[in-house]
DNA sequence: GTAGTAGTGTTATAATATAACATAACTTTT
DNA sequence: AAAAGTTATGTTATATTATAACACTACTAC
């Protein structure tokens, strides 16, 4: 069985699940202020948590806010491919599941050929829900 | 004149000039301790003039740096839509300059049929340099 | 059942970024 | 050139994000 779907950890556990209950993308000392009634005391077990959970592709890290969210896909094995709409008015981030974009990036090779490992688009705008208002 | 091509003001030329000295992205507050010696003495006065470089095109921030790197355009009117390809044996960030993909990106529309106002993307792998090594 | 690996708990501290306030300089309008 | 508006500066303090280092525990594989 590879990495990505090993079981978690207590705390991975309780991680994840704080995450997945947002429906916005969390910071990490908001989620420690929330899980330390679950025992969850530090900083660094959030963090060692949060890269696992990155590893395993059950989150991802939206790096123009240093928030994190949970990937919507039952089982990601690209976390490290990520396309995310951000709204600069709510700071809502929706993961953007297009096919053709996906592949058009795998596939996306430099002036010398050489193809990437991964990579992380991050587009900025406002929000359906924040156009309305 | 619009915005972008205003002049820079004495702060913004100092720091851009350290920027530009360096081929690599730096850090806000390697930025900092290099240019005390004309005067900037704390951390706002870096990222002060950090935010009117972005603004103006002249300078880019790395995400998932937090590093900053001048924009090698000479007139960048796209300061809200970079693409660049990072090294993480060596932390080299190049700015990718790929009219298709550039255009791809800008046109761009969600599932609901939205244009979005900027993106960051960010290549991750191993630069042709490090490869040699 | 012991060796290796992954996870936990804890303290302290490093690294990144902004708030808030007082003052100065540049613009442009009159 | 004086008033008003805007942009920039200087400064202190503090908020926010993230990791180092060390001691210990639990799981996993042979």
């Amino acid at each position: 069985m590879d990495n990505k779907n090993k079981s978690l950890s207590k705390n991975q556990k309780i991680v994840l699940d704080f995450i997945q209950k947002n429906k916005k993308p969390v910071k990490a000392y908001s989620i420690l202020s929330n899980v330390q009634k679950k025992g969850i005391n530090a900083p660094p077990q959030v963090y060692r948590a949060l890269d696992k959970l990155i590893e395993k592709g059950k989150v991802h890290k939206v790096e123009s806010q240093n928030s994190f969210v949970a990937c919507k896909m039952a089982n990601c094995d690209t976390p490290h491919a990520t396309i995310f709409s951000i709204c600069y008015e709510c700071d809502n981030a929706s993961e953007i599941n297009d096919t053709k974009l996906f592949n058009y990036l795998s596939e996306f090779k430099d002036s010398s050929g050489s193809i990437f490992d991964g990579y992380n688009l991050e587009f900025f705008g406002t929000c359906h829900s924040c156009k309305k208002n």
